[in-house]
DNA sequence: AAAGCAATAT
DNA sequence: AATATTGCTT
């Protein structure tokens, strides 16, 4: 059956209850996966085989809204069966490698909020059914659901924002986007799915069956048949599940993905870029590498060039062979050896590189250059109640006006919204091979990743504030904990530390960087004490400079 | 030939 | 919007 809008408006505390049908032939598997759909209040029923299942079904066939089906593929025949037979259920279904024109790619093992997350077909398929309530006020859902929901759209978008916002609460661990809502409404879209695949968390999700109710809305098109599948997932994806249009045979299935390739080929499907860069999991040691368009695959009629995708992890790379030569060395072959990408051409460093170089010099004014190049200029301003940030070095504080931010190079990003930043003293966080923010720290001052720039001689009795009412230091933390691709990067260096730590130990007299506080008297004089030193004098007064 | 830049195309 | 391409100069 499927759940109309209005079941599940009437539904007080869906999605418990779901009755879901799980077909898997391997009754180990099936006992792993009951119990885990069991705790989420599902109501689960377990079935060896497609007959069963059937039978099941037959009589009693409004006793399920969902269907996981586990089919290997000697029973792929049966699989089809189950499908035809079990019409508007919506079915999941787990398989090993190869992709039947997937609405969605679901990483095994099934973990918690994946499992957890099958409802999810179930509202998506309320609401695309023909005479849904597509016409009828969402809120009701909406407020039910506890979602958040864009006010200025219409009815058809709000539909979409309830899928979407339903489907980002769920994986609101995950980068969630204006752009990215309308192109993978259930997971994080296939290009980053695949790319983070070592993260333990992404799935594919490509979306096939609600390009009526979209119109032109740019959701993830299925465009790829077995083989892209499994050339972009297969890296390190064992098995995955496939979720399929419960109402489409496979036949049905074949001919929209055709449909889907012909709307996708304007230039928005992702899931289908033979272009795309994907690279390996550097976890696993290997290099990137730019994967060749597959011949194969739906991408045969496009001669377009690869596109590079600037990921943040190999404009890291960019970044750090760029420091490895140093901004002067850096030329486009050079940092192309240095970054040991696979497939990826001196003209797109050289694109690159101008971009890069560009920015930076578009958020180090010269007017700053000029005044912070020469400290010895005519009396250098400074100004004690502005924020210092502390990068290291330490000493190589950047100072700037609050409220002065340039505008960053990176990836779109509701983060943007998120830039008051401040008030967040003593906190340490840096990202020393990253100094260039992309999209990392969409929020952070283009300062903090500008050239690095000399406080004005920084003395005994420096003006720069040292307390931490004084300072004003970003807060990366959260984004770096939200966002996978940052939880990559995100090391406080023990070498930085250390490296920190002796410098602010060998040089005494320079203020001491965020996130180190001085000793308190007490210590020292407790310390001295110990080491047999009583003699103390009094500090001395202070004065200033 | 490679680099770098700006304008333009996709 | 991001990236590629092109055309030009160095």
């Amino acid at each position: 059956m499927i759940c109309s809008a209005d079941d599940l408006l009437e539904w007080k505390d869906f999605p418990k209850g779901l009755r879901v049908l799980l077909l898997d032939e391997d009754s180990v598997s099936a006992a792993e996966i009951k119990p885990k759909l069991e705790e989420m209040d599902y109501i689960v029923s377990t079935f060896c085989t497609a007959d069963e299942a059937l039978i099941a079904i037959s009589s009693e066939h409004e006793s399920f809204h969902v269907a996981i089906v586990e089919v290997s593929t000697s029973s792929q025949q049966d699989c089809f069966k189950f499908l035809e037979s079990a019409e508007d259920l919506p079915t999941i279904i787990s398989k090993g490698h190869e992709c039947l024109g997937a609405a969605e790619f679901l990483q095994k093992p099934l973990s918690e909020d994946k499992l957890r997350n099958i409802w999810q077909h179930v509202v998506h398929k309320a609401f695309n059914a023909k005479d849904s309530a597509l016409s009828k006020p969402v809120k009701p859902f909406n407020d039910m659901l506890q979602l958040q929901q864009e006010t200025n759209e219409d009815e058809d978008k709000k539909l979409m924002g309830i899928e979407i916002s339903a489907y980002n609460s769920e994986f609101d661990h995950e980068q969630s986007t204006v752009s990215d809502k309308f192109q993978a409404p259930s997971t994080p879209q296939l290009k980053q799915g695949c790319r983070f695949l070592d993260d333990g968390q992404s799935n594919c999700s490509l979306e096939k069956e609600h390009g009526d109710l979209e119109g032109e809305s740019k959701s993830v098109e299925t465009t790829c048949n077995n083989s892209v599948a499994e050339t972009t997932c297969d890296n390190s994806v064992e098995e995955v599940s496939v979720m399929v249009d419960p109402s489409l045979t496979p036949k049905e299935v074949a001919v929209k993905e055709e449909n889907s390739v012909e709307r996708s080929r304007s230039g928005n499907s992702l899931s289908c870029h033979p272009q795309k860069v994907e690279k390996k999991a550097e976890s696993k040691g290997d290099n990137p590498r730019i994967e060749a368009p597959n011949p194969n695959s739906c991408g045969r009629k496009t001669n377009r060039k690869i596109k590079v995708d600037w990921t943040p992890e190999l404009h890291k790379r960019f970044v750090q062979a760029v420091e490895q030569l140093g901004v002067d060395q850096a030329i486009p072959s050079r940092i192309l050896d240095l970054m040991k990408v696979e497939g990826l051409t001196r003209h797109n460093v050289a694109s690159h590189l101008q971009k890069y170089r560009m920015h930076r010099r578009h958020i180090v004014p010269k007017d700053d250059d000029r005044r912070w190049q020469h400290p010895r200029g005519p009396t250098p301003r400074v100004y004690p109640h502005k924020p210092i940030m502390a990068y290291p070095p330490y000493h190589t504080n950047h100072s700037f006006t609050p409220n002065q931010f340039y505008p960053v190079w990176g990836h779109p990003s509701n983060h943007h919204s998120s830039m008051q930043m401040w008030g967040h003293p003593g906190f340490p966080t840096w990202h020393p091979q990253d100094s260039w923010s992309w999209n990392t720290h969409p929020w952070m001052h283009a300062d903090a990743w500008g050239r690095p720039m000399m406080p004005p001689s920084p003395g005994p009795c420096s003006n720069f504030p040292q307390n931490a009412s004084g300072f004003h230091s970003l807060h990366p933390f959260e984004e770096c904990i939200n966002s996978p691709s940052n939880s990559f990067d995100f090391h406080p260096a023990e070498e930085l530390i250390d490296k920190v730590v002796r410098e602010a130990v060998s040089k005494p007299w320079l203020p001491l960087p965020l996130g180190l506080k001085p000793p308190s008297t007490e210590s020292v004089l407790s310390e001295l004490h110990r080491q047999g030193i009583c003699n103390i004098p009094p500090p001395p007064t202070h004065h200033q400079c």
